[in-house]
DNA sequence: CCATGAATAGACCGGTCGATCTACTGGACC
DNA sequence: GGTCCAGTAGATCGACCGGTCTATTCATGG
């Protein structure tokens, strides 16, 4: 009986509280508060992550892991159409800005939180945002887009502001707006 | 002799050094590197502002006036062609975040950062993301164009995924990117 | 000449920050 | 049974946080 769910080490508990918590409050809360919602001792807050840079960063690492996941999956469950499979992306933007705790893109959150460049979390974003790209370069490639970087330029461009306006302009309805561009965006492939 | 620049009273100096650190460190800023690089005394800020929360407030209004009032400035030198104002604002991003110490925008900056949705700095945000629609709807009313608020809507989430991705993959020239897709919204009205 | 009021300097408050440390617990493994 | 070690609990550290306070300076105007 080693296996059963274990209840998940401290690791998995503090990761999971504060993927929460620095979204809700931003990267800027306090350890204690991480801590004490997660049931960790400090200590081994430090042993696992040697600090606080190092669990943002970590943090940052699995909720990129899983938002391009995600990506994936919204595309995959659209079909095998490429132009089908990105509009699915802004269909999906449009859940998630909706959603009652939504409060904007935490990996632009974090670099503007972030005020040293040095920061590990900003390697993460950057890496990220390059993951997405490529991912909706590869879709724009196949629907024989003439300038796939650069249409995949203006997604990214199209998905961060839609994630801006989500959280400051919830009611413009940014997905759709954003949607009819990505159209566009997309015809210039198909022409 | 009354007048004379007099050196700009402590309210004026501690406005533009909070307005300066609070866009390079963000709003998180300390009240004493505030006031110690305005070299003004810690009560002046109680009395003048309230506290740190009124002075943030406060900031983001005074900065909220002079980018509308450049809005402005920009479009009328682009001329009495409404398409050619409303492109010459991308034209105007573009310098803007190519200037080396460009660090996104301050008002989805503040707005992400300020967890507490009462802080007053969010009213601010609020109204100049209004004022900026309006700016931008009432040329899009000139130009005739069919659906004026949406295209709005759109311009408005095109100059913050600019402003975003200017942030993050500055390498990635959002302000041309953004600017085709402009052309097109712009295209909808000329049609 | 002196009263007024804005501004300054800076001590001080309680609280919180991130980080380090010691002491202890409990279960796994040999 | 004894060892080992990840994890817990919590005291403690210096630094900083926003905010309040007293005392002082200084230019102005009656």
């Amino acid at each position: 009986m080693t296996s059963r769910a274990t209840t998940a080490g401290p690791r998995e508990r503090l990761l999971e509280a504060a993927k929460r918590l620095t979204y809700t409050r931003g990267v800027g809360v306090g350890i204690d508060a991480l801590l004490s919602a997660s049931n960790v001792a400090r200590r081994s807050l430090y042993e696992h992550f040697g600090g606080k840079d190092g669990l943002i960063a970590e943090v940052l690492r699995l909720a990129a892991e899983e938002d391009e996941a995600t990506y994936r999956r919204t595309m995959r469950a659209a079909g095998g159409n490429p132009r089908d499979r990105l509009l699915a992306v802004f269909d999906a933007l449009a859940k998630v800005v909706a959603r009652p705790d939504f409060r904007g893109c935490r990996y632009l959150a974090a670099d503007l939180a972030l005020a040293d460049p040095d920061h590990p979390g900003h390697a993460v974003t950057r890496e990220y945002r390059q993951r997405v790209h490529h991912l909706l370069e590869r879709e724009l490639a196949a629907l024989g887009h003439p300038r796939p970087d650069l249409a995949a330029d203006q997604l990214l461009l199209l998905i961060d502001g839609t994630l801006a306006a989500g959280a400051t302009r919830p009611d413009s309805r940014p997905a759709a707006s954003a949607r009819l561009l990505a159209e566009q965006i997309l015809d210039a492939g198909a022409a």
